[in-house]
DNA sequence: AGAACATATGTAAAAATATACATATACAAA
DNA sequence: TTTGTATATGTATATTTTTACATATGTTCT
């Protein structure tokens, strides 16, 4: 079972779905954490169904092509839940952006500092995205959403993403600082 | 030319490496922001040799195995200052931590609470191990390097794994407080 | 009428990465 | 003396991920 196996249940446990409806959310929302393509989702989705982790339905659609709606299982649910708390193994971190920074003294200044502050721009956008999440949120919820609520888990990733973005946005300010230095 | 080759150029353009030191470099410190296997290593060294980006002179050794040292030619130089600041392409995320709170709801509360009290300790033995990195080089430079200096690269990225971690850990005790409500 | 677009599902091929297999030297510890 | 560890370099296989190929329906816009 691969780490895409259990991204793909987690988002069953939430309702019913099509490999389309879950490669429109890992592009998404689900980015956040999580990437798949089409390509990848329909195989995954095939596996899973041989394994008896989800079953599926075919839906005959008469305004757009039918469709295959997926559902998890009792057995999906069971090795989704053992997976959640299980050890978590250390996963190898790639940042290109921090590669770019280990070599950042070979570039001349002032086009360093144009690239961070095009960064820094990308970075706060991306917080204000979760920002306007946030406040979507705890405006449905009237607050923070009680933890055993879906919500309160995608409110969880939203919450870390904002505070994660601002930050990378506060490093990028410091390091277009010490460049202008 | 992958995002490994810049990698290694831009190691080997704080000196000379074996794939050997490579490797340790990948496995240790620069795992901050990027990883690789030996066995990943060495076929790329090759590929960089066939592109003339490398230059490769083997070692007799008495004491241990021979070794080949690889060093960066100006053609590699060149590609790995075009790299630093070409535009960057958002980078697919994936954080099977976020992956695992995104159904953390599923959960019973006290073992998730235990999970995240887990993850937490993890987390601030990181951030001290970069506080106690970031101590050293700002001994070793009365300050903060400048900014042409490759010392500089090396502190921002520490800086901003310190800042990182400090940010994951109040983000886990968030997390933590929320579960126990 | 034709073009573009969202929906919908797949496969093929290439690239990147991880795990395992494979060998060899020298030193230190038990 | 054998066992383990650090050094040193490779290959083979499997898995994961990306990019490209491939097709089909129905709606909307021009």
């Amino acid at each position: 079972m691969s780490k895409l196996s259990f991204a793909i249940l987690g988002q069953l446990m939430r309702g019913s779905r099509t490999g389309y409806d879950l490669a429109q959310e890992f592009r998404d929302g689900l980015s956040q954490f999580w990437h798949a393509k089409h390509s990848q989702i329909y195989p995954e989705l095939q596996k899973l169904k041989d394994l008896g982790q989800v079953k599926v339905s075919e839906v005959k659609q008469s305004s757009r092509p039918d469709k295959k709606v997926y559902n998890i299982t009792p057995a999906g649910e069971c090795a989704l839940l053992e997976w959640i708390l299980s050890p978590l193994p250390d996963a190898p971190v790639r940042s290109e952006l921090h590669l770019r920074t280990h070599s950042i003294h070979l570039v001349p200044k002032d086009q360093a500092i144009a690239f961070y502050e095009n960064e820094l721009a990308r970075t706060e956008a991306e917080r204000e995205g979760f920002e306007m999440q946030l406040a979507r949120l705890e405006a449905a919820f009237s607050g923070i959403p009680s933890s055993e609520n879906e919500a309160f888990s995608t409110y969880a990733n939203l919450k870390f993403g904002m505070e994660n973005r601002r930050q990378v946005a506060e490093w990028s300010r410091w390091l277009i600082a010490s460049l202008h230095a």
